[in-house]
DNA sequence: TGTTTTGAAATATGTACAAATATCAAAACT
DNA sequence: AGTTTTGATATTTGTACATATTTCAAAACA
């Protein structure tokens, strides 16, 4: 015979309970069938959405990570010549499937992008309303170009160093150097890896 | 009391029922749990995979489809000043979160990626080993930069008639124009809607 | 002999459910 | 009075299962 043990701790209460939106993911899901080609990438955005709102926990400010996902998409990369018309798979005209933001951005939680304003850093590639691409995780290092905020202002410069002096350099012939002073407030944001360019 | 059919068609034999592989994806699927947030969009990149899957049973090659997806990514993207230090949400420095795909990428079906070869098209900011992103769907019309095969050669330039004669123009004063003529075979893969250029 | 109809079998798919996990107020302990 | 332990409860989460769908060979038909 079982012994009914009364416990008294616990027990039925008000507020008693997992929460709601205690998820890793700090909102409700749901079961969805995928085919098995998709299982191992959208498990890997998973885990991405998760360390973003982990690292999200750490900071002081919001926004900097999306509360909404958009849809993937891969593209064939072409390369090489081609006979007239459209290649053919037989021939190597497809050098390989590419996904932008395979190629873009190798650390996620690190990334974010900037539009460009101004003319100065044309020499380098970079044109008025170009969207940059910067990585804040990579070392911060002469001849890097990088967005920086100078006294407040949001630039983009090749950053150089002559002579133990410090300069942000633009790459267009119009426009001076900007020698790092003590007086000058300047904050690397990060490191621009890539450039988009609209035509 | 139930009448027993003997019933003679159909009945146990081999290859006998639904083939596998017969999903819309033709391939197997399985159960996964997704956040909310993500539900939307990775039923719409279902919906996508469907419809290549489809185009693609339709078509006489293969390979203009990706077999496997990449992982989703979207990032915040900043505009205008900042005070020194990282930016604060409470200003407006997040200008909106954005997706490359869903950025450069308006017509997954009908959009593929070509790598930019010499510096003919310096001038539009395309430098070589640039990736361009084509758009095959957009109309052809004078003032485009188009990517055509001229006898085979894949090639950048820009578009243009001038008194009803048809030309390809690079835009670097060290190349010269390109008349289209009846001997020319020239084939227009696609209208050049973005750059990559990576620094 | 060729065409159409039929139903059992095999796979596909949405979801209900059991098991795991997190939460917190009350009890027990210092 | 403050700290730690405890267990009932609400939620999360993986997956088993019931249902729906597709397929094909044999039977029925023309």
């Amino acid at each position: 015979m079982t012994q009914l043990k009364t416990e008294t701790r616990g027990g039925a209460r008000p507020n008693a309970g997992r929460k709601k939106g205690s998820s890793p993911y700090k909102e409700s899901t749901q079961a969805l069938r995928v085919p098995d080609s998709l299982v191992l990438p959208i498990k890997k955005l998973l885990e991405q959405r998760k360390a973003q709102l982990e690292a999200l926990g750490k900071m002081t400010t919001e926004l900097y990570f999306p509360t909404q996902a958009p849809p993937l998409c891969v593209l064939p990369l072409f390369a090489g010549k081609v006979a007239a018309g459209f290649p053919s798979p037989a021939d190597d005209y497809v050098e390989k499937n590419l996904d932008l933001n395979e190629l873009l951005v190798q650390k996620p939680a690190a990334t974010f992008f900037v539009r460009a304003q101004g003319e100065s850093m044309l020499g380098a590639g970079i044109h008025p309303n170009d969207i940059l691409v910067v990585d804040r995780s990579i070392e911060v290092t002469p001849g890097k170009i990088v967005i920086c905020a100078l006294n407040g202002e949001l630039t983009v410069k090749r950053l150089d160093c002559i002579n133990e002096q410090w300069l942000l350099k633009a790459e267009n012939p119009a426009y001076a150097d900007i020698i790092l002073h003590d007086e000058l407030e300047m904050v690397v944001w990060g490191v621009v890896t890539n450039v988009i360019h609209s035509l």
